[in-house]
DNA sequence: ATAATATATGAGTAGTTGTTCATATATTCG
DNA sequence: CGAATATATGAACAACTACTCATATATTAT
């Protein structure tokens, strides 16, 4: 049900085949996946938020530290990590007066290797 | 050198540890590959983009077909496809007054397979 | 040639995003 | 208590995005 980049079966051609872009629509992503599936990809398509994961992927860290380690101001750094946080790829922790936020779940290390990997930077 | 999340070793508290801020930074992945990284994962950010690379994880398709498979115009498909080729993510073949597409390589498949799993659905 | 078909592309536009700046909340210290 | 520290958040704004609409290019058919 699948083909690979360089394709067996040929496009219809001068007019549409109905049946043929009927079987493809039953095997699309459907509209709300698609969305989601974009939602978490943007997730990951700032350098900020790269850079954010980057570090938290060395240790946990608080708002102030991240600052200091990607040299950008606080608020820039806590507004970004609202975004993480929403897009649930962070979770923090309250200590004090400080929040320490760590990468939320495995998957986020498998895409960002997987990434990185198709970037060719290993 | 790796922090799994739910990390071994906790941040500083109330001053800034330097050197331990230096470390991080030295660990940390660089602007450049930070900003291509980002760009890579933009690229499968928006649901339209998402449902053309779904789409032709089925079979080699013309502008056409894609247009009428995505149930959408085909100046809003050519214009999508335009990114989706600045991104080296498609391929394409002329073949008479028609321009067929295909992905370009096998790592967009493990990307996006990797982030359906991480949505949820498989 | 002219018309029709398939795709690409530029301009325009509404919506979104990432930052700064100012302010708010919350905790600790004196 | 008031001052200092750590973080969050709202408003404003410039940059960017994804679409529509109109137009351009290219190929085929008549």
């Amino acid at each position: 049900m699948e083909t690979k980049p360089g394709a067996e079966y040929k496009c219809g051609g001068a007019n549409v085949d109905e049946t043929r872009v009927h079987d493809i629509k039953e095997h699309l992503i459907d509209r709300p996946t698609a969305a989601e599936l974009g939602q978490t990809f943007k997730a990951l398509s700032d350098p900020t938020r790269v850079r954010i994961i980057s570090a938290l992927m060395e240790c946990e860290l608080c708002v102030h530290e991240l600052a200091a380690v990607l040299e950008m101001s606080h608020s820039a750094i806590s507004h970004q990590l609202g975004t993480l946080r929403e897009m649930r790829l962070v979770k923090f922790r309250k200590e004090g007066r400080h929040v320490f936020y760590t990468l939320d779940d495995e998957h986020i290390y498998g895409l960002f290797r997987q990434g990185l990997d198709h970037v060719g930077h290993k």
